[in-house]
DNA sequence: TCTTGACTGTACCTATCGGTACAAATATTG
DNA sequence: CAATATTTGTACCGATAGGTACAGTCAAGA
């Protein structure tokens, strides 16, 4: 019997795997073994290997960030946008459960080969939360300040709660924040 | 010639290579690379290999956190000890150009194998703070959320520096997070 | 139905992985 | 100096790494 997939359907498999086993700790057998994917049909979809598949990863997190929550942000009410982005962000990382596998990749030198997808994702973020803000009556030095904040606070918050074990630590912080955003924008 | 070395000077030597190259991503054939010394040595002085390495490196982090910052944060005037905090954490993490590798550990399944240590050390450094916080008159629940903060936003500002290439959002970050514990302890 | 092009499994390649064995070189002690 | 204990370089080991080659399988269109 053989399993026939697409392209599409097996860069969320190659996500997860990214995500929990880091760039350097997937190899293409642990790939294999996950999902049942064999070499001949990696190399199909990915003729790049291993770095074109976590290269489509990041475009298709990227992709689903402009379009759930840059775009809300630049275009929509401000404090619908910036509720629906702490549910979302709660949701996307699964309530701390599921890390940010860009952040990840930014702090051991698979940083180098991803550079410029993983300072965009980080920009582009601060910048549409900072240009609601904005919006919203803040100065332009306020609204940056806080938007670094928020997406700094995301993280750390990420790192704490898996560090810790424990999902609070991440709901607690995102409250947190949220609760900073609200009062900035009364 | 033959270059001898002892066991405490390698353990600084290897936390720079897994802080760069993360867990995976070092090999043993990239720290004889870099460091000049042959696995005869460090299988001598780490006979239980990359494991053993990198458990190693974890304890002298953590007994430097411990003596440089957990210490004088439960001993040492709040106030004083809290300054010293920022300064010695913004010196070790060189302004956000260092990385924090217990964090960076905690977001892979590198973590499985250290989850112990890992988790102290955190829980160690926020309940120092939170125990400063609540000497100089913060109630035991807003000590303990600042502290979670504190230590979570330094976490953030690592990833979010170093994905941005920008060492001044972290120093911009520290500052944020010191103002907000000044303004607690009056 | 026959052909075409996308998809897949298998076999294979070289390089490197973490780890072991051990004799030679070096320090240290008596 | 002699004897002992540390430290080191080198040669190996089996397993696995990422990657290639290619024939076989399949669904869909002509």
């Amino acid at each position: 019997m053989k399993t026939v997939h697409e392209r599409a359907d097996v860069v969320p498999l190659l996500a997860e795997i990214f995500r929990e086993l880091g760039y350097e700790g997937t190899s293409l057998s642990r790939i294999t073994e996950r999902t049942g994917i064999g070499k001949g049909s990696l190399y199909h979809f990915f003729p790049g290997g291993k770095e074109e598949m976590a290269s489509a990863v990041i475009a298709e997190i990227d992709a689903w960030f402009e379009h759930a929550i840059y775009r809300p942000l630049r275009n929509d009410d401000v404090r619908k946008a910036i509720a629906a982005m702490w549910t979302n962000v709660n949701d996307y990382f699964r309530s701390g459960g599921r890390i940010c596998l860009v952040g990840a990749f930014a702090l051991d030198d698979t940083r180098e080969r991803f550079s410029a997808a993983i300072g965009n994702y980080f920009t582009r973020w601060i910048d549409a939360l900072g240009a609601a803000l904005t919006r919203a009556g803040c100065t332009g030095e306020e609204a940056q300040a806080l938007a670094e904040e928020c997406v700094s606070g995301i993280q750390g918050a990420l790192v704490l709660s898996r560090a810790l074990g424990d999902k609070t630590v991440f709901t607690r912080s995102l409250e947190t924040l949220a609760r900073r955003l609200d009062a900035a924008v009364q």
